[in-house]
DNA sequence: TTATAAAATCTAGCAACGCTATATTTGATG
DNA sequence: CATCAAATATAGCGTTGCTAGATTTTATAA
């Protein structure tokens, strides 16, 4: 047979072609969360707008909520790749700072990207191994951040993590006003690097048990 | 007419009865959402478990988020209550681990009944005047506990609330083990007291632009 | 080039949901 | 006991996530 002569192009391009909508879903199902809210993410909604019908979402995903999950780990990766860039290039005064910053900055441009990454508590994997790895590198920008201080490095990053987490969320969800959310980043920050001061980088254990 | 005599009598009765009708949905709510997860609380479940018939529903809460407000509105004026315990009679150590610490524990003791509190930001009236009292006896608990705070106290009110919920979040969603939590409560405590020295308690500004 | 098998896609429908218009029963009042 | 209102139930609407089965499209062969 001379399949792999032009079976192959044929292969990838359905390849291809899959992998597009694929995309287009996630990428529907972001922006009418984002300009609608999630109760308006439906299945017949998004099978509407890539214009296929809706046994075709269930060839790409599992469930609706496997488009959930799929949009969170996006949000993941992105999340990450801010807060390392927040990281490296410091602007002005700390590192500390400049991330803390990014993330909530990220938390108020999408704040339905940012809902859904925390809602998903069981779809997408967590714990150990399992764990996504857009998920483990945005956690490991925190780890970097206070790597090495005093062995607490971990146990400070997770509750660097949790603060500006909680400030996030209670943000989003109008408990707290937006305005003085500055005032908080600094305060915060002046917690988080007077009471432990700057440590030398070395020595990173990382035996980090979470993610 | 002698409608004053009995009538009052039985307008008292049919009074208590739907109060206590009340009662049973919202517990009923608590109880399967404890159980089974919010998902499982529906509309007509709920029916069943009162036993009557939907509609009666209605006549109680204006729609099945109504309910879960409720549910919601319950768990802050315990949590408020718990907190207000730890804050008075501080067991061991100082006031803000013994807060913290009963945050947590309220957290972790009743996830669903967490999880409603911080679902529900537009059903919960919030912002300055509208939001129940409930939800502001809950807060002035955290702003008790930093009152006087070098005219910082409600920012630090603000964050170490933030930084509670960050946690209970991260580790009701399974983010964060469980494990190391006390770990976490001695440093995040240490952050927020060695940080800032214990203030004379006088001068409480409370200007809370928050709850 | 056309027949056939397989892959892709759609139609139509199920069960369960929140909610409500309408019918029915219950209970207080004369 | 009759009447009228209040309380409650029945039955159904529109929408949801999801899927079995029919149908079309596409790739492979004669």
């Amino acid at each position: 047979m001379a399949t792999t002569l032009a079976a192959n192009r044929i292969a990838e391009r359905k390849l291809r072609d899959k992998q597009a909508r694929r995309a287009q879903i996630i990428s529907a199902a972001r922006r009418i969360a984002e300009l609608e809210g999630w109760s308006n993410v439906t299945v017949r909604r998004l099978s509407d707008e890539i214009s296929y019908s809706q046994p075709v979402l269930y060839a790409h995903f599992e469930s609706r909520e496997g488009i959930l999950a799929a949009v969170a780990i996006e949000g993941f990766q992105e999340l990450g790749l801010a807060l390392e860039k927040a990281r490296k290039r410091v602007k002005r005064g700390n590192a500390v700072e400049s991330v803390g910053a990014a993330y909530l900055e990220f938390a108020a441009s999408s704040p339905a990207l940012y809902e859904v990454m925390f809602s998903l508590s069981l779809s997408v994997p967590f714990g150990e191994a399992a764990t996504p790895p857009e998920l483990r590198f945005a956690f490991s920008q925190f780890l970097e951040l206070f790597q090495g201080q005093s062995s607490k490095s971990e146990v400070l990053s997770e509750l660097f993590w949790a603060s500006l987490h909680g400030i996030a969320e209670l943000t989003r969800t109008k408990r707290f006003p937006r305005i003085r959310q500055k005032e908080r980043v600094r305060t915060l920050v002046e917690l988080f690097t007077s009471a432990l001061p700057p440590a030398s980088s070395t020595m990173f254990p990382r035996t980090s048990a979470l993610v």
